[in-house]
DNA sequence: TTTCTGAATGAGAATAATTCCTATTGACAA
DNA sequence: TTGTCAATAGGAATTATTCTCATTCAGAAA
C-alpha cells in the first residue's frame, strides 16, 4: 500500500472504494461515493486511477453494462451474473471455471491466455419479484 | 427470412454480412463492407438493424473490445478468445461450458438466466510470433 | 531555507461510439 | 389515386471516456 500522505490520499480512497464494495461500480459511481469526503475530486482522477489500477492488476474490468464499464476490486477468479433489467452485477461465489477448460483453451488458441471470464446474464430475483406495472 | 424486395434489401444484407463472417465485426466494419455494394447505406441503418437483430435473437453481442461493441452471427453457444494486442475475436469451437455450470448458476441467483458467456483473453499465436520492434 | 523535479490533480476541452431526429422514399392496401 | 406505415439517409445530438495544461505538493538537492 502506498503512503497515506496527502499526495496519495485520493488514489488510495479510490482503491479502497473498489475494495470495499461488491456493487461492481462504474467510474461515475466511485466519483459520486467519494464526492462527499473529497468535494474537489475530479472525475478525470477517478478514470485515470481506475486505468492505472487495472493495468497494475489491482482491479479488473467486468466489461461494459449498458455502455458503461464496470469494475471489480476482487481480482480472485470468480463468476459474475448481470441483471439486464436493473444492470446489477453480482458474484456467483459457488461456481468456478474448471481448470481443464483453461488448459484446453490455451491448447486450442496456440497463444497465451491471460484472463478468463464467465458471465451469466438474465433477470435477478429482485427484479423478477417486482411487478412491472 | 424476410422478402428480398427493395424494402428489406439493406436489412438482409446486414444480416447476411454477420452470418457470413467469423471476424465478429463491429458496426463500422459491417458498414465498410456494405458500402461498396450499397454506396448510400447509412451507418445509422447498420446500428439500427444490429440492435434489432440482437433484440430478436438473430445475432449476439460479444461485448466491447477496446470500447467498440462486437457482434456474432453465430447464436449457438460457444466460447470466445480475444487477443488484447490485435483486438481479434476468435471462436474456440472445441470448448463448451458444462451444462451443470448453468444449472448451478440458475440455482445460485434465484433469478432467470438467459445467456452465458465464457471468454478468454490473451495474445493470439499470430501476434506472439510477430516480433515487436 | 530555497530551489528544482516529477508525480498527482482539477477543470474543462476534445474525442468518438452510439443514438436520436426529421424529411424522404417505397410497398402495400383501400 | 390516395393514405398509411415502415425503412432509410443524413446529420445533429448525446455521452462515456480521454486528453491537455496549469497548478499543487512531496521529496531531493543545494
Amino acid at each position: 500500500m502506498e503512503q497515506t500522505t496527502k499526495q496519495f490520499r485520493k488514489r488510495n480512497a479510490i482503491l479502497s472504494c473498489l475494495k470495499g464494495t461488491d456493487v461492481h461500480p462504474s467510474a461515475d459511481w466511485v466519483y459520486a461515493q467519494l464526492k462527499s469526503e473529497y468535494p474537489d475530486i475530479s472525475l478525470g482522477t477517478v478514470y485515470r486511477n481506475l486505468a492505472l489500477f487495472k493495468q497494475q492488476g489491482l482491479i479488473i474490468s467486468v466489461g461494459t453494462v449498458n455502455g458503461i464499464e464496470r469494475f471489480d476490486g476482487n481480482t480472485e477468479p470468480h463468476v459474475h451474473f448481470i441483471c439486464t433489467q436493473c444492470d446489477g452485477v453480482y458474484d456467483l461465489p459457488q461456481i468456478s471455471v474448471p481448470q481443464t477448460l483453461c488448459s484446453q483453451a490455451a491448447a486450442e488458441t496456440g497463444g497465451r491466455i491471460d484472463t478468463c471470464s464467465l458471465t451469466f446474464a438474465g433477470q435477478c430475483s429482485r427484479c423478477q419479484s417486482t411487478k412491472n406495472h
